[in-house]
DNA sequence: AGTTGTCAAGCTAGT
DNA sequence: ACTAGCTTGACAACT
C-alpha cells in the first residue's frame, strides 16, 4: 500500500497550482506560472518521498488553461526537461500518480460541445502523465458524469464516448463511483460493458450504494484493476461533523480511520486520503498504518 | 497587510 | 430562483 494525499501541500510554502485570470493571459504569463508550479511539484514530491507519502495527485491546474483555445504554447516541449526530471524522480521512488480532472469534464453530456471540450481537457492530463513519460498505472479519473433525467441514455452515451477516445486517454482513464448519482453498482456495470477500471471512493459509497460492505465493494473494484493499470486506488474521507451530507471532513478521523485500516487489512490498494487539511492529515494516517499494518512500501 | 468579490468550464440536491 | 459542494482556493483589486 502506498498513502497520499491530493494535489496540495500547506507545509512547504509553495504550490503547484499557481495560476491567473483568463483576462490576463499572455504567453509569459503562462510559461511563468507552469515554471514555479514544476519546481513546486518535485519540492511536494521530494517532501513526500522524505515522509513516507508514495501517492500524489497532480493538481489540474498545473499547467493553467492547458485546453482553452486561448493557450497556443506547447508547453510539454517548452518544459520537456522539467517534466522528464520530475517524471523520473516519479519511477525512481515509485510513486503512484493520479490526476482529477473538474467536475466540467462530462463525456456523457448531451451536448456536444461540452464533450468536446471534455476530451480536450482529458488530452490535457494525459499529456502533463505521458510528458513525465510515466507508464499507464499512472491514472485520470472521473466521475460518470449528469444524468440528464434518462440515467441509461447518459451511460450508453458515456459508453459510446469513451470507445472512441484515443488509446492515450483510455489507457489512463479510470471511473469513480460518485455520492449522488452513480454508485459502484453503475460503475461496475460500465465496466463489464468497456473493461475501465473502478477507482473506489469510500465516503460516496457511504453516500450512495446498494448495500455492499466495504469488503465486498473492495473486492468487486480491485477486479476491475488489471496488471497494466496497477493495483486498486481507493479514495477514503469522512463525513464534516454537522455539515451537509457529502462534505469532505477538515481533519481526519483517527477513530473511522483505523477501522476503516481493520476492515480492509486482507488487501492491497493505494489510498488517497480526500481530507482538507492535506499532508497533515496523511501524516497521522501513516502513524495509524505502522501500527496496524506495520506499513512499509518496500514490501510491495 | 489584510479583506473581499470574482474566477473557463456543469450538474445535482437542498433551501 | 439561488446556492453549496464537488479532488483542490487563489487571484486581483480594493481598503
Amino acid at each position: 500500500m502506498r498513502l497520499g494525499y491530493p494535489c496540495i501541500n500547506r507545509s512547504i510554502g509553495c504550490t503547484a497550482n499557481s495560476t491567473f485570470r483568463l483576462a490576463s493571459y499572455s504567453k509569459q504569463n503562462l510559461l511563468a506560472k507552469v515554471e514555479n508550479n514544476l519546481n513546486c511539484l518535485m519540492k511536494i514530491l521530494e517532501y513526500n518521498v522524505k515522509n513516507g507519502l508514495f501517492f500524489f495527485r497532480i493538481s489540474s491546474d498545473l499547467v493553467p488553461f492547458a485546453s482553452h483555445p486561448i493557450c497556443k504554447v506547447d508547453w510539454s516541449k517548452h518544459f520537456e526537461k522539467k517534466f522528464k526530471a520530475i517524471g523520473s524522480f516519479i519511477m525512481k521512488n515509485r510513486i503512484r500518480i493520479s490526476m482529477h480532472p473538474d467536475q466540467f469534464v462530462l463525456i456523457n453530456s448531451p451536448r456536444r460541445i461540452i464533450v468536446q471540450r471534455s476530451i480536450k481537457e482529458l488530452e490535457y492530463h494525459c499529456k502533463v502523465l505521458d510528458a513525465m513519460e510515466l507508464d499507464s498505472t499512472a491514472k485520470v479519473q472521473i466521475h460518470i458524469g449528469g444524468v440528464y433525467n434518462d440515467k441509461e441514455k447518459a451511460i450508453d452515451r458515456f459508453i459510446t464516448e469513451y470507445e472512441s477516445l484515443p488509446t492515450s486517454i483510455k489507457k489512463r482513464l479510470v471511473i469513480e463511483n460518485d455520492h449522488i448519482s452513480y454508485g459502484l453498482k453503475d460503475c461496475l456495470v460500465i465496466h463489464k460493458r468497456i473493461k475501465i477500471p473502478v477507482i473506489f471512493d469510500t465516503f460516496h459509497h457511504k453516500c450512495l450504494n446498494n448495500g455492499e460492505s466495504i469488503n465486498a465493494a473492495i473486492k468487486m473494484a480491485k477486479k476491475t484493476w488489471s496488471k497494466k493499470d496497477g493495483i486498486l486506488m481507493i479514495d477514503y474521507s469522512s463525513q464534516k461533523p454537522k455539515a451537509k451530507k457529502g462534505t469532505h471532513a477538515e481533519h481526519i478521523n483517527i477513530k473511522h480511520f483505523k477501522k476503516f485500516i481493520e476492515e480492509t487489512k486482507n488487501f492491497d490498494f493505494d489510498l488517497m486520503l480526500e481530507i482538507k487539511d492535506k499532508e497533515r492529515s496523511a501524516l497521522k494516517a501513516i502513524r495509524v498504518l505502522k501500527e496496524i499494518r506495520k506499513y512499509n512500501r518496500l514490501l510491495f
